[in-house]
DNA sequence: TATTGTTATACTCTATAACTATA
DNA sequence: TATAGTTATAGAGTATAACAATA
């Protein structure tokens, strides 16, 4: 300040957020939860495809046939986001719905032979985006995050729907 | 499924996502972070301010007044966007714009000492939102994941401006 | 009357572009 | 002509509410 010279010297003008910020994990795992959803959405786009649809497709790979409402459910998601996401799994044969026989109001939507395809493409992507992202650090420091974040999940699961893919 | 009756047994209809998803870290990071920001953002919710807000008064209570370019580079904000934050902390007179003489395009944004209280106070939020989300971590714990992710941080630095405060 | 899937609407966030005043 | 701050606009993302078919 005072008589500083205010012509900024052009190179170490670095954008630098305070110690406050940088100290604190909350803000930490914020930022850094963005760019993840960032690098991902990116990563992903190509395809003409989301984590979105990743999550659908994986749901259903691994549970028989489900009623929207439980796929919605289980992923977190509104149902009316799932709606749309379906429409297109389905316009490009990935997915099926079919009405429920026993109650005419469900879909029960299946996961097709294509879809099974698409969801391995999508799980490549997957892949490449987690060594980009987790590239600074080793095997075990992966884990150790991995299982620190589990642990956080499991105890704050009791949330409402978030939808963050 | 085949036989399975479709009935549903009532409670045990738990709403979980698929083992792919919950074994992914970058999942659980991009999740987690925006329930942080949730919770976060609901915390701030009282006193009218968010954690933008915050990141300002941060910002200028470690460094000499600076122009609003610099706060929104530092802190990886839109210009457009520090405008309104800005407008917001003036008009409850926790900061200062007056005009650089030297340079009459620039406002030199200060702290008041109204906005020195106000940060302590908001000190006082963050550090409960922090308390309440690493409840389930012990101190080491903590440590350790702070740590990680700023390895994490410091890596991705180089990125766009993001904005997620 | 309640529920499933659907459609429509609104609201928040953020990114982009256009404008002014100074340089 | 370029830059700092400002204003305005538009786009994603998500949440809420209303609706038709079925139970």
């Amino acid at each position: 300040m005072t008589t500083t010279d205010p012509q900024v010297p052009p190179v170490l003008a670095l954008a630098r957020p305070p110690k406050e910020l940088r100290s604190s994990t909350a803000h930490l795992l914020k930022r850094f939860g963005s760019v993840v959803k960032e690098r991902s959405a990116a990563a992903y786009e190509p395809t003409g495809f989301s984590p979105y649809h990743h999550a659908v497709l994986a749901l259903l790979d691994e549970e028989p046939p489900e009623t929207q409402a439980m796929i919605a459910d289980a992923l977190g998601y509104d149902r009316s986001h799932l709606v749309g996401l379906l429409d297109e799994l389905e316009e490009r044969g990935l997915i099926e719905r079919r009405r429920d026989p026993s109650d005419r109001r469900r879909h029960l939507v299946s996961l097709t032979a294509e879809g099974k395809r698409t969801l391995k493409r999508l799980r490549t992507i997957a892949k490449s985006v987690d060594a980009e992202l987790f590239a600074p650090l080793d095997p075990e420091q992966r884990e150790t995050l991995h299982a620190l974040l589990v642990l956080l999940a499991n105890h704050h699961e009791s949330r409402r729907h978030a939808g963050t893919s």
